[in-house]
Order: C-alpha cells, then sequence, then structure tokens
RNA sequence: GGGCGCUUAGCUCAGUUGGUUCAGAGCACUUGGUUUACACCCAAGGGGUCAGGGGUUCGAAUCCCUUAGCGCCCACCA
C-alpha cells in the first residue's frame, strides 16, 4: 500500500512527537556513553513564542539531534526565567488594568498575584517549543525561581558577601521612576530625543552682569548646589570665588572651578546638580558640594521644588521654563536634540538618583573568564569576531548592581536587626541570620520577629549566571552525579545582544564555583529582522506568528526556512517564502519516496549495468558530501550543513540516480537496485533527520514496514568512509555529455521530439559511464553510436572525448559559423593571457609548482577545445 | 567622541592560508518542456569593474592605506 500522495505535516507532527515522548527518547541519565549537554537560554517565563525564539531553538535541536545519532549521551535541558522586572511590569499593568495598584497590595499579596499570572502563562512557550520539534528532556524543566534554584542563588550571594566582593554603596543609578526600580546600564537604551537648551540668567554677588548658564533641564535648578567654569577661561576672571544666586530658590551657591567644563561648549559654564547627574556628582564630591535631592521615586517633585512640589518633572519642565521667561531670566531657548536614556522595559525616562545598592566586585571575578575566551580558548566564541567586544567590556568591567527594588525574585538575604543600616547579617536563612544576629550583636534577646529582611531583590541575571550549574543543581551539591557527568555543557546558543548580561557572567560564576568551563562553544545567532531589515517587534507588528507559520508550511520547513540564511552572528532578513522553499524540498523526499516505493520489484531480474554503475556512484558521492557535512558540522555552519545536504539530495539523488535508475513504465525494477537505494535513501534520512525530524521520521516507519530498525531519532548517524573521486568525476563527465547533447538541441533550436544521433570518436574504453549516456540518451530521443566515421555536423568536447552530432543541414550554417569564431576568438584570447602568465620568468620562478602545473593544463585544455571547434568549422 | 564590523548577481548570502576555469550558491527572473514521484516539477539561460581610490605582490574579492555609505557596541558634553 502506497503513502499518501501529499505530506500532511500537521498529523505527522503530533504523531511522532507523541512517540518520541512516550519512548522516551529525550531522556537522559548519566552513563557509560561521553555525555553532550545543552541547557537552553530559558526565555520569559510569560513569554510567547517569537521569531527568534525560533532559530535559537531550530539550532539547538539540530546540534543535540545530531549529537543524539552520533552516539554521544545526549541532554537538552529547558526551563524559563522569572524576568523580575519584565514580569513584574506585566503583572502590575494587568492589575492596573482590574483596578487594582500594586502599591495598595502586601508583598505576599502581590506575590501571590504573580505566581498565578506564572502558572496561567509559564508553560506557555514550553509548549510551544515541542510544536517545533524541540527534543529537550523535559522531566528536567526548571524555573529560576523554584524552590531549589533560588536556594542556590542566596547561597551564592552568601559566600560571595563572606569572600568580600559584595558591598553596598551609596551612589548614582538609573531610576526608572514608573517600575520605581533601578536599572542596569544595559537595561538603559538612549534615544535621541528633541529637546531644547535653554539659556538661564543667575544674578552674581556684586557684579552687574548676570552670569549665564546652559542646561537641558531646567526644572533640576532646584538641586543646585555650584556653577562650575572652567579655570583659565578669561571671561569669567572676574567671577571666581563669588557667589550666585540660583533663580526661583533664590539660594546662593558658589562658583567653583574644574577643567571638566569645556570652555567652547553652550555658555561655558555649568550648573552643579550633584544630585542629579553622574558627571555633577563627581564634580560634587571633588569640591565638597552639598547634595539636594528634588525628586521623589516616581519622579515628581519633592518640597525642595517649592510651588511644583508633586508636580510631574516634565510638568514643571514646561511651567519653569515659563516662570523664568516671566522673570526676565530666561535668555534663550534653542532647539536641542540629545540623547536621553530610557527604560527597556517600561519606556520610561531614567533618572539618574543617588541611592543605597548592592554591588558585587567585579574585577578580580572576571579575571579567568578573560583568560578562557580571549588567551586560552577554553571557550570559543563563533563567530569569533565578538572576541573584539567581548575583550571591550570585559576589560572594562565594572561592579554589578545586583539590588533591584522589586517583589518578583529572590528577595536579598540580609538582615538587619536594628534602625542602624550598618547593623545587618548576610544568611541563607532567617534562622542562621538570628544566630549570627545574636553572636554579632550580644543581645540574646532578639528574635526572629525583630530582624528585618532587606526589601529588594536580586537582578534577574544573578539567578540566570548560575543557570548552567544550577540547573544540575551544582550549587548546593558540588560533588553529585549529575553535574560530575554533565558539566561542562557542549554548547550555548544565544543572540548577541546578551553576551554581557549572560554570558560573560556565566563564565565568571563557572570559573568561581566550578573552577572550569561552562560551555566549550557559545553560537551567537543574529537578529531575525523583517524582510526591509528591520527588527521584528512587537510594536512594529512586523513579526509573524510564529504558531501559524508552523501551521501553514510545517514544522520541518519553517526550521530549514529560518535555517537557509543564517550564518552564525549574522541578522537574518526573514521571510515567508523561506519557509516556502522549505516546504518544497518536504514535498521533493515525499515524492521521492513516493517513486521508490511505488515500483514494482522483480526478484528475478538482473541488475543492468546502469543501474549497478548509478548506484556505486552516488554512494561515493554521499560519502564525500557526508565528509564536508560533517566539517560544516565541526565548525558550526549549521546553514552550509543544510545546503549541502540539500543539494545531495535534491540535485544528486532525486535529479541524477532516481532518473538513471527509474524504470521505464510497467518495468519492474530488480531486486538487488530496489534493496540499495532503499538503503541509500534510508542514509539521506539519517542526514537529514536534524533539520527535518518529523518528515524524516515519518518516512522512516514507512520503510520500517520492510525493514526492521530502530527509531530514526535514536538512530546512528552515517559513518564516513573513504570515497573515490575518479568515480565520482566519470559520472559527472557522464552528465556533462549528456548536457551537451540537451545544450545543443537549444543552441541549434532543434525540438526534444526530434530524434537525433550522437557520435563518439575516440575509444570506446574512454566513454564515462556509457550504459547512463545510453539510457539517459534514450530519455532525451538521442541514438547512440560510436566510433562512426561520419564527421559532421555539430561537435562538444568532454573530458578529452569528441562527440559529433550530424544535422543533415538543419541549421543555419552561416549563423552556426559566427557563433562558433566568437567561441574561438574568446578561447585564443584566453591562451595568450596564460602564455603571457607562463612567459612571465618571474611567475615561473615564484609560482608555487601546483599553480604553475595548474596553469599549464589550461592551456592544455585550451589548445584542445580550440582544435575541436576548428575541426566543426571545416565540416561545416 | 572611542572601538569593532560590514559593503560580492535583482534579493539573501558563501568565498577558509593570496594561487584549481574564482568571481560562486540559493531564491527570483527569462526561455523551453511535462498524460507514467513531484508545477511544491524538469532542463537550459541571462545577470556582478567583488562600494570608490591608492599600495604591496609574479599574482588581490582575499593583505595594507584611504574615502564614502551602512550596522553594532561602549561612553554620555551641560
Amino acid at each position: 500500500m502506497s503513502i499518501s500522495s501529499k505530506f500532511e505535516a500537521a498529523t505527522v507532527e503530533k504523531k511522532w512527537y507523541d512517540y518520541w515522548l512516550s519512548n522516551k527518547y529525550f531522556a537522559s541519565t548519566p552513563d557509560k556513553r561521553p555525555s553532550y549537554s545543552i541547557v537552553i537560554p530559558p526565555p520569559n517565563v510569560t513569554g510567547v513564542l517569537h521569531m527568534g525564539h525560533m532559530l535559537n531553538v531550530s539550532l539547538q535541536d539540530i546540534l543535540i539531534r545530531r549529537a543524539r545519532m552520533q552516539g554521544f549521551n545526549a541532554c537538552w535541558v529547558p526551563g524559563t526565567d522569572h524576568a523580575s522586572i519584565a514580569t513584574e511590569a506585566k503583572v502590575v499593568a494587568r492589575l492596573k488594568k482590574q483596578g487594582i495598584d500594586k502599591n495598595d497590595l502586601t508583598r505576599e499579596e502581590f506575590l501571590e498575584h504573580a505566581w498565578n499570572w506564572t502558572e496561567e502563562y509559564g508553560g506557555v512557550i514550553l509548549k510551544q517549543l515541542q510544536k517545533l520539534g524541540a527534543s529537550c528532556d523535559w522531566d528536567r524543566t526548571k524555573f529560576t525561581l523554584d524552590a531549589e534554584m533560588s536556594e542556590s542563588v542566596i547561597q551564592v550571594f552568601v559566600d560571595l558577601f563572606k569572600k568580600g566582593m559584595i558591598y553596598r554603596g551609596y551612589r548614582m543609578v538609573n531610576w526608572d521612576p514608573e517600575a520605581q526600580t533601578t536599572l542596569s546600564d544595559e537595561e538603559v537604551i538612549y534615544e535621541e530625543k528633541a529637546g531644547f537648551l535653554y539659556h538661564v540668567a543667575y544674578e552674581v554677588e556684586g557684579v552687574e552682569n548676570p552670569l549665564i548658564v546652559a542646561t537641558t533641564r531646567p526644572e533640576t535648578i532646584f538641586g543646585d548646589t555650584a556653577i562650575c567654569i572652567h579655570p583659565e577661561d578669561e571671561r569669567f576672571e572676574h567671577l571666581k570665588g563669588k557667589k550666585a544666586k540660583v533663580p526661583i530658590a533664590n539660594r546662593w551657591i558658589p562658583i567653583i572651578e574644574d577643567d571638566y567644563v569645556e570652555i567652547e561648549f553652550g555658555t561655558g559654564c555649568l550648573k552643579v546638580t550633584p544630585a542629579h547627574d553622574v558627571n555633577d556628582k563627581a564634580l560634587g564630591e571633588k569640591h565638597g558640594l552639598e547634595i539636594i535631592d528634588i525628586f521623589n521615586p516616581d519622579a515628581t517633585l519633592n518640597a525642595q521644588g517649592l510651588h511644583y512640589e508633586a508636580m510631574d518633572r516634565f510638568e514643571v519642565r514646561k511651567s519653569i521654563s515659563k516662570e523664568l521667561e516671566d522673570l526676565g531670566v530666561l535668555v534663550k531657548k534653542e532647539d536641542y536634540p540629545h540623547k536621553v536614556g530610557t527604560s527597556e522595559r517600561t519606556k520610561a525616562v531614567i533618572e539618574p538618583r543617588l541611592s543605597d545598592q548592592w554591588y558585587l566586585k567585579m574585577e578580580e571575578l572576571a579575571k579567568p573568564a578573560i583568560k578562557a575566551v580571549l588567551e586560552s580558548d577554553d571557550v570559543t566564541l563563533v563567530p569569533d569576531k565578538f572576541k573584539n567586544t567581548y575583550r571591550h567590556w570585559m576589560e572594562n568591567i565594572r561592579d554589578w548592581n545586583i539590588s533591584r527594588q522589586l517583589w518578583w525574585g529572590q528577595q536579598i538575604p540580609v538582615y538587619y536587626y536594628s534602625n542602624n543600616p550598618d547593623d545587618f547579617v548576610v544568611a541563607t536563612s532567617i534562622d542562621k541570620a538570628l544566630e549570627m544576629v545574636h553572636l554579632k550583636s550580644g543581645n540574646k534577646n532578639l528574635k526572629a520577629s525583630d530582624l528585618r529582611q532587606d526589601d529588594d531583590v536580586l537582578d534577574t541575571w544573578f539567578s540566570s549566571w548560575l543557570w548552567p550549574i544550577s540547573v544540575f543543581d551544582g550549587i548546593r551539591n558540588p560533588d553529585n552525579e549529575e553535574i560530575n557527568y554533565y558539566y561542562p555543557t557542549k554548547d550555548l546558543v544565544t543572540g548577541p545582544d546578551i553576551l554581557f548580561f549572560w554570558v560573560a557572567r556565566m563564565i565568571i560564576s563557572s570559573y568561581e564555583y566550578r573552577k572550569e568551563k561552562p560551555f566549550s562553544k557559545v553560537y551567537l545567532t543574529g537578529l531575525v529582522r523583517d524582510k526591509q531589515g528591520r527588527k521584528m517587534s512587537k510594536q512594529l507588528g512586523n513579526s509573524p506568528d510564529a504558531i501559524k507559520l508552523i501551521e501553514d508550511f510545517g514544522a520541518d520547513a519553517v526550521r530549514i526556512g529560518l535555517l537557509f540564511s543564517s550564518a552564525a552572528g549574522n541578522d537574518l532578513l526573514f521571510d515567508e517564502s523561506l519557509c516556502q522553499q522549505g516546504k518544497s524540498f518536504a514535498n521533493k523526499i515525499w515524492n521521492a519516496y513516493r517513486l521508490i516505493d511505488g515500483w514494482e520489484v522483480d526478484e528475478n531480474k538482473s541488475q543492468s549495468i546502469v543501474n549497478s554503475e548509478s548506484l556505486q556512484w552516488y554512494d561515493h558521492k554521499f560519502h564525500q558530501t557526508l565528509e564536508t557535512i560533517n566539517d560544516h558540522f565541526d565548525k558550526y555552519r549549521l546553514s552550509d550543513a543544510l545546503m549541502t545536504s540539500y543539494k545531495l539530495i535534491w540535485d544528486d539523488f532525486c535529479s541524477w540516480l532516481l532518473e538513471a535508475i527509474k524504470p521505464s513504465y510497467g518495468d519492474p525494477i530488480d531486486g538487488k537496485t530496489l534493496k540499495e537505494i532503499r538503503s541509500l535513501f534510508e542514509q539521506n534520512l539519517k542526514l537529514l533527520h536534524p533539520f527535518m525530524p518529523f518528515i524524516t521520521e515519518e518516512l522512516w516507519h514507512d520503510m520500517d514496514k520492510r525493514s526492521q530498525n530502530e527509531a530514526l531519532v535514536i538512530s546512528k548517524w552515517p559513518i564516513f568512509k573513504s570515497f573515490n573521486v575518479e568515480i565520482i568525476n566519470r559520472f559527472y563527465a557522464a552528465k556533462a555529455v549528456i548536457g551537451g547533447i540537451r545544450n545543443f538541441r537549444k543552441e541549434k533550436q532543434i525540438g526534444f521530439k526530434e530524434k537525433l544521433a550522437l557520435q563518439v570518436i575516440g575509444s570506446s574504453a574512454e566513454i564515462p559511464f556509457e550504459s547512463l549516456i545510453q539510457k539517459m540518451g534514450q530519455l532525451i530521443s538521442i541514438d547512440y553510436l560510436k566510433s562512426s566515421p561520419e564527421k559532421q555536423g555539430g561537435a562538444f568536447r568532454v573530458n578529452g572525448l569528441e562527440f559529433f552530432i550530424p544535422l543533415e543541414g538543419k541549421i543555419d550554417i552561416e549563423k552556426e559559423r559566427q557563433k562558433i569564431d566568437k567561441e574561438l576568438k574568446y578561447l585564443n584570447g584566453f591562451l595568450l593571457s596564460i602564455q603571457k602568465k607562463l612567459a612571465n620568468e618571474r611567475f615561473v620562478s615564484n609560482a608555487p609548482e601546483q599553480v604553475l602545473a595548474n596553469e599549464r593544463k589550461k592551456e592544455a585544455d585550451a589548445l584542445k577545445k580550440i582544435e575541436v571547434l576548428q575541426k566543426s568549422l571545416a565540416a561545416l
């Protein structure tokens, strides 16, 4: 019974995914085989599948499926990330819709909402990965906020604190007034925005003319505690040591001198607001200035803002501009586009703000991670162009602000036992904390309820930087069987946008906690962009619905569609037509199988020469290509590996091998050929399985009805054996003859139905794959003769053999002559350039022998070609 | 402002240490074909001064300098 005439992706996908799961083919436990492990970059728990995930997950699945077939104990650990600020922002927004304000909730109440949200949506993205065919060991699914995972995180915090690497600092941080938390520098996006440069006049004591200060933020004048001028600026010589009066606030502030000020910029004087600008903070410290914070946490003004108190900063900017104008101190207001930092998550404009935060010292920690990537190559970046970026960042690494003013995450294990912020202990649990407090304070009467835990939570990356270790429980139990077996992992596949956020930090934590690398290769994917090169984003709505794509084209087609044009590290311009191409390929494979499957077989029939030669050729060709494909895999050129397989199967297998052995209508095939071609087809399926798991498994099982085999997913990757280039090339020579005939017809405009004769001049022993030419010749209406005495008509030459096709005056002789003349002219020119090269003594003496030999061969070939053309010219 | 990278066919991209007829692939396009696996097909074809300029070399898409355009990262001059 034959299989259906169309490949129905949807039914096949469900069937085989369930089959893989129920047979536990993706499950892994330590055994005697070498391990090959990958940890998934955990997607946000509330996320939905987008094109970036699809690419990323396809790549990992290809790697892990091939490794599994190669006999490794393949283990791909899935999971999700709690993504503290992103998730908290979503929960806050949802509560808001329900009319609930986060500030009205207790921490516990809020967390309950957040956990509900997580349970509701947390599994969605993982289910979507399954649709794509991801062969993760789902029993190992982890969440960064799972109890054990969190324990590891807390343990690491405590450990680093004990080592003196964590400290509290009062520093300028990026403040997101909407989420009311700090952000790391990496979470701030600078955007060019339209703005104004306000020139404001400040009265100076005992001086007639006011001082003009340029600022983009007039609302911060309430926080001014100095005016700064350049010490060598002659224009302001007379102002040195004097005091200036802040308009509206009417406070007197000193005029200081510092060469930080650029004389040329603006008016050459700078108002100093130490509480609200990083540079001003530095100036303030240097000159011992007062710090006046004028903002509330939500970026409305506090009492320092006088009559602007409780107004939003942007409202104040507008109003104050008007007031300054009314006061006659706004001298000028010019357009001034400048870059403004905004929150990656909430889009709110960042406010630099001084606050107490926890920091991790990075310089010492980073050292082994620098060495691993840049010196020893323990960790390889693919492509290696990212080494430069990595170096730049690592060598300028700054301390890591690990505290966030959020609730969703691991609460910082710092316990205060009095109102003095220095009275605290750091411990993995409140019980331990209490013991420490008793020791430290000497006050044994303090109870657990007297302790107050730090309100803040840890940065999300402070849990994900441990991910490869903690999924195998290597922090809490550093010597367990799992971590010893699976660690270090093999590959990490992720986007370059989180090279520092995440990848670098995982390398750092691994050397600190495992004394070795976390993974050997980091495959950095490109960004998926749309056809116009725009980044795919929700706002633009240019990201196709991933699940719909799978429904429309099939998971296999989408996987290879994404891979067709995605060299590592290069952005990928995605277009649905790539999926269509993938679907066409699936259809091609499907139909190739239908052809083989539908043949009638005659076991008694003997194998023809054309069949045995063609099968032999493909066998050699297959292994030649396998070597290339393996090499592409080893170098992580997955697109190339796919494209090489694609061409092998489409061009060599379908277009040549199947055409060559295809019996004519109603004719049965011999048993030996059928058996061999089925075996070759099985090899093809193995090659394709990592890329297209569903269709290959389906066909494999259909074949399996006749030959007993294990499931394709755990079958053995083809083993490379040697191949003979001679055999491969001889077949290509035969192809060239066929091509020559086809071409000849086309050029001479002779219909394909019209019978022609082919004559061969030369010894028949030299004719490559003679039987193939005969067979294909019949298909294209050629009568095949050899060593005919007749030497009239058109000619072409393949591998030193001359072929003639008699024409009996069917063509325009004059036209033909012109054509040959043109070709002769080109060949003579080509010959001349080679001969010139060979006559160049410097070339002959400097070029390596092989290059010289090649040039000589080119010369000889050209001479032969010219000879053939001249013969046919004479024959006309 | 500092750093890194890119520019090759209509489109998306390969091109490894400078050297095979090196100027490629896929798609698209054009032409021709198809009752006998597949029009999601078959066959053939056109198409590029390798961004511009200069240099090194017997030889440059490949190495060096330079100009232009684009992208990314870092810094953040009020």
